[in-house]
DNA sequence: CTGTTAGCGCATTCAT
DNA sequence: ATGAATGCGCTAACAG
């Protein structure tokens, strides 16, 4: 049972070694292994150390010259939506594996706080960086910026900046969602996304527009509606496609949270009492529980955000314990699969 | 534009005082705010910062006396899950207005690894501790072991620690929740849980067995599944007791994976052809998206992980900024909220 | 207003 | 096998 009951500071290795009755060098050998170092002194070492509660301080460890960190600076939208979530557990996994720990910050699409977090980041020594951007800017991303500290980007791209990547093959996945729509005879089909300013929503954009354009038919206007970033205001903006006078037949949807959105604006007419064959189709990127139960077909774009973590890290790691100046920025696309939910 | 392109060692102080022409205590002050440093000055430091990209070095920062380190270490079953997301992000959240961060590790419900974790916090000298305990032991979490740093338990407690907790009404929602299933004369409810050992599941039996007490009715064991910890074997479960002769005409869920794993049971019998009327009612705990468009009637035991999250944050944050020794452990105990889904 | 000294906790280097 | 000296980056406390 450890004493010092009162006291609120951590014990130092000193105190442990007046304790144990041997020097502070000793204490240290022990804890490091116990290379040279007699084991019953050994053994008093680690009884004084059980007795005190002592911990090593990592941080001054991490202050004597080439040890490091062992943490990983992890920034994200968002830490409350489960894409995310699960993509630091992705991070988190690997990096454990490889006996580092993840410090993490929501950025919430700020990009100050985005900065603030990666400037404190740099300030805690982290050995690396995983970074879902929020903005465009990339001045306070470069190398020098960030004392040589590798960066990875997941999700997002920025322009002008030479560094490994994880992105989804948004473009492509898109494109094979809004065909899943066309093959089905749709020809008014909606689309629901984010700003424009987000990386994936363009991207997603893009591949609804090619995968229209196949056949030969453009975008309508009034069937576009973007800059839809949480639930509350996909429904409001599904409301709006269902109520024109011409409404789509089928959505696509270039995210989760629109797909939910949609849907709830769907559940809402239908309990008001309007027909199943007034809905239209859907389908969407990302996907969601209990999508084999919606009342409508769908049809999602699905992707592991987990194993989207995961590469990440190991883009991460293979800088940091292989090769840190590993040539350029290396950008890894990971394939989605399409899947009829119902 | 910083320099040093090349290197990879962060800057130090002496480097920027170099750069400045004058001396590291200089730096240092115009870093923490330029009390007594001629503005010239100061601009010829801060110049200096930006060309070499220079970030204090926050570990050795927190090796001085009296300064702490501004890490709130969270340790929680399982980031992934959005319930835990969303709890995570409410405790990030409050730290934040009080200039902390959250370093984060998921235990898995692996004690050992919470045991890690614990350690491993400590050693980064975290200020406090919020967790989400994933075993029955104790002993690795006392005041001594800790070097009496504060710790907060959230949604779990454990016997025979005197520390802050935040708890759910469990017993309450659940007798609430099974209550409403009476209400609507269902007899034969089941009951879907986690494990025995987990606090949570115990008490929200409790709760179900306590309404069923004031109908005068008792619990059967062909009804009651415990041990469900995912949704796959919550299905599994689900399947066995609408395999059963006297199927219940009602479940009540203990939480969010056993409800998803039996809507999904459900799901597959409706595909496959049977009738609606032939499915259970359903109530159960924690809100999930789209309930309101489920086939069956699903009553949610409903409350906000995020808030959760801000008191457990809350009540940390009192002992760190506060009152250190604020006498024994509170337990704050957060109301739910019944709701039809649909 | 600015600089010097000293020491936070630890581990590498060099004695013993 | 063990210990003493030294310095990692930073900033109170004390000169000047």
């Amino acid at each position: 049972m450890p004493e010092r009951t009162g006291s609120n500071k951590q014990p130092t290795i000193r105190e442990v070694a007046l304790r144990a009755g041997v020097s502070p060098m000793t204490v240290s050998r022990t804890l490091s292994g116990g290379e040279s170092v007699r084991p019953d002194v050994q053994e008093k070492v680690l009884r004084a150390v059980r007795e005190l509660g002592y911990h090593r301080n990592e941080n001054a460890r991490s202050l004597r010259p080439g040890h490091r960190s062992g943490l990983i600076g992890v920034a994200i939208t968002n830490l409350g939506n489960p894409y995310y979530g699960n993509f630091a557990l992705g991070v988190e996994e690997v990096a454990a594996q490889h006996g580092r720990r993840i410090i993490i910050g929501s950025t919430g699409e700020d990009p100050l706080r985005e900065r603030q977090l990666v400037s404190d980041f740099i300030g805690r020594q982290v050995e690396g960086l995983v970074l879902v951007p929020s903005g465009e800017s990339v001045d306070h991303l470069s190398a020098d910026r960030l004392g040589g500290v590798p960066l990875v980007l997941a999700s997002r791209s920025l322009e002008g900046l030479d560094v490994d990547s994880v992105l989804l093959d948004d473009v492509g996945g898109a494109a094979d969602g809004t065909r899943v729509l066309l093959d089905a005879g749709h020809t008014r089909i909606a689309f629901l996304g984010n700003a424009r300013s987000v990386f994936t929503g363009e991207r997603r954009f893009e591949g609804y527009v090619r995968a229209l354009a196949e056949r030969g038919l453009s975008p309508r206007d009034e069937l576009v509606e973007r800059g839809q970033q949480d639930v509350a205001s996909a429904e409001v903006a599904t409301r709006r496609l269902l109520d024109l006078e011409h409404p789509p037949t089928a959505i696509f949807s270039a995210n989760n949270r629109n797909t939910i959105g949609a849907l709830r604006e769907m559940g809402r007419r239908l309990r008001a009492g309007e027909s199943v064959d007034a809905m239209p189709a859907l389908a969407g990127f990302d996907a969601f529980e209990l999508a084999e139960l919606m009342p409508v077909p769908v049809t999602i774009i699905d992707h592991d955000p987990q194993e989207l973590g995961r590469q990440a890290a190991r883009l991460l790691l293979a800088r940091l314990d292989v090769d840190r100046a590993a040539g350029h920025g290396k950008t890894i696309e990971m394939p989605v699969r399409i899947v009829a939910a119902n």
